[in-house]
DNA sequence: GATGAATTGTTACGTTATTTCCTAACGAGA
DNA sequence: TCTCGTTAGGAAATAACGTAACAATTCATC
């Protein structure tokens, strides 16, 4: 598994279609679905659903890439920095796609001591914000 | 619009095919996909998708039914008591589906507090937890 | 009864995701 | 060398999710 945050565009440890599918994700600067991704690939040879989905889970595990679960589609991570066990929040603008990226201790910790106090077992937390962001309020108010 | 809290299991504002598709997803007792709902209903005449749909967004609408986004699925409100404003959170465990719900005032008030400060006007949220209940832990360890 | 609004039904389509089965490449160890 | 396990990749099919567009029906109200 290569380093979570290597700096853009090596990816050393990628292989050919990761490499490809990232590219992809990044290229869009906003969430893109999988088959969106997979019109794009066609030309390079890339055929089925599969592959892109395959891709794009080891992204993930990686942490190189989001899952916008509210829209089904992906991002590309804009961590600076690897944030090691801490949930990221996502906020996405209904209007222009945008994504933005958060982390908060306090939330986590409550979280998590929420879950302890339940008996819980935490394997993955979404957070998600469906927002308007500040240049679409400003563009049509 | 009915009363988001109307007791069980009179529904009384309800459509016909509102309350059959409540009907299904309490029955269920976990998160149930819309096509299963479909399944389910097709010997009571229900043939198609959108008549779900439509059924469970005014069901999730009134607050009774919610979205699991993670899994794409809906469950029954359990809420005793409405929580006007205040985010759900969702705890489902991928082992059993059993879901729990959960609200925090402090993690409302730091997620609104940051949207705020990043001019993002905050249209919903989502924050879901993938877990493994104590039951499961305890039968599977 | 006529009219208009809301709800419902039907068809058709596009998107998202997984399942199943199979092949190739490679390293570890008998 | 040969087998075995592992990982990656490919193809086909199908399940599941979701919506657009339009026709038919119900129902309150005039």
């Amino acid at each position: 598994m290569p380093d979570p945050h290597s700096t853009d565009p090596a990816f050393s440890g990628l292989t050919k279609n990761q490499s490809l599918v990232l590219e992809t994700i990044a290229k869009a600067r906003r969430p893109i679905g999988a088959y969106e991704i997979l019109r794009e690939l066609a030309p390079r040879g890339i055929r089925s659903p599969v592959q892109i989905y395959r891709a794009v889970n080891s992204l993930i595990q990686c942490g190189i890439v989001h899952k916008v679960e509210s829209i089904n589609a992906f991002v590309r991570c804009t961590d600076a920095h690897p944030h090691h066990g801490q949930t990221t929040i996502l906020a996405i603008c209904d209007d222009c796609g945008t994504v933005v990226e958060h982390h908060d201790e306090t939330v986590d910790r409550r979280l998590v001591a929420w879950a302890k106090q339940e008996a819980l077992e935490v394997n993955a937390v979404t957070i998600e914000l469906k927002v308007r962001c500040a240049n679409c309020s400003a563009l049509a108010p």
